[in-house]
DNA sequence: GACGCCGGTTACTTCAACGGAACTTCCCTC
DNA sequence: GAGGGAAGTTCCGTTGAAGTAACCGGCGTC
């Protein structure tokens, strides 16, 4: 018995015709949450941050920084990275094997929204985590 | 590297004392990565950047933007943004119920940094979605 | 007195991220 | 020929965000 007709999730066409902001926003495809998803991971701002200060980092080296990742999610981050070219990926044929990753022009250029994020990070956030202890804690 | 002691998968302690930024970016207190993961959230932009334009809204406002965020993850998008302090909510005592969602000020210096990062988007991401469509598509 | 609206809640399911542990390949050294 | 090191891969399990679908409570209207 649907009393409620109210098409409960509907909503698709309830909307006038949504300006850019809106409609872009929720693409999948929408420059800022291809980019915010990508650097809200796990692990990405560390790659990056670690990349940036020293320029080429050897797959252990990456690891070792931190006693955390595992290899496989270590794996994964920096093949995403690669495929979106913002890390280098150069293998060589040595023995025992040697991969270095570093950040491409691309990956470098992201360090100032990067920049920016963290100076508000910095002065904001005990503000939000304030905030959010508050709020239940 | 004096220490190749490296156990394979262990790592608990084998990091040297990192720097400051490398063990900062880890902690899930990291300034950057407590703004990024909540602004990486799904419904998040929309709503910040929906606020942002109409200065204020109502919660059926906000769902008819666009048609296919569900009351529930909506609630609990704008129930993160209030307690994090970034969103204010103002509830009527009107029947039918009124409820007003906005920016706090603290919201609303938020902007600032999103507002690089879009830039930043808008411009490099048609290089990234090429680069990953290259990596297998 | 059922209907509809507003702003939700509750219960269940799905999916991708993340994590743990072990295994692999190639070559080198002991 | 045992072991080691680099850079992974494979299998499996957990978790948490997100989605689906339905229900609710006050109130004003028809």
């Amino acid at each position: 018995m649907p009393q409620h007709h109210v098409t409960t999730t509907p909503a698709t066409s309830i909307a006038p015709p949504p300006d850019d902001v809106e409609r872009d926003v929720l693409s999948p495809d929408c420059p800022s949450r291809v980019i915010l998803s990508r650097i809200g991971e796990r692990w990405t701002m560390f790659v990056i941050l670690a990349l940036s200060r020293a320029g080429t980092l050897r797959f252990t080296e990456l690891r070792a920084t931190v006693g955390e990742v595992t290899p496989k999610v270590l794996t994964e981050t920096l093949r995403a990275l690669e495929a979106d070219g913002l890390v280098e990926r150069r293998a060589y044929a040595d023995s025992p094997p040697r991969v270095e990753y570093s950040l491409t022009p691309l990956g470098t250029s992201l360090l100032e929204p990067i920049a920016a994020m963290r100076e508000w990070a910095e002065q904001h956030v005990p503000e939000v985590l304030a905030s959010r202890e508050r709020a239940t804690g």
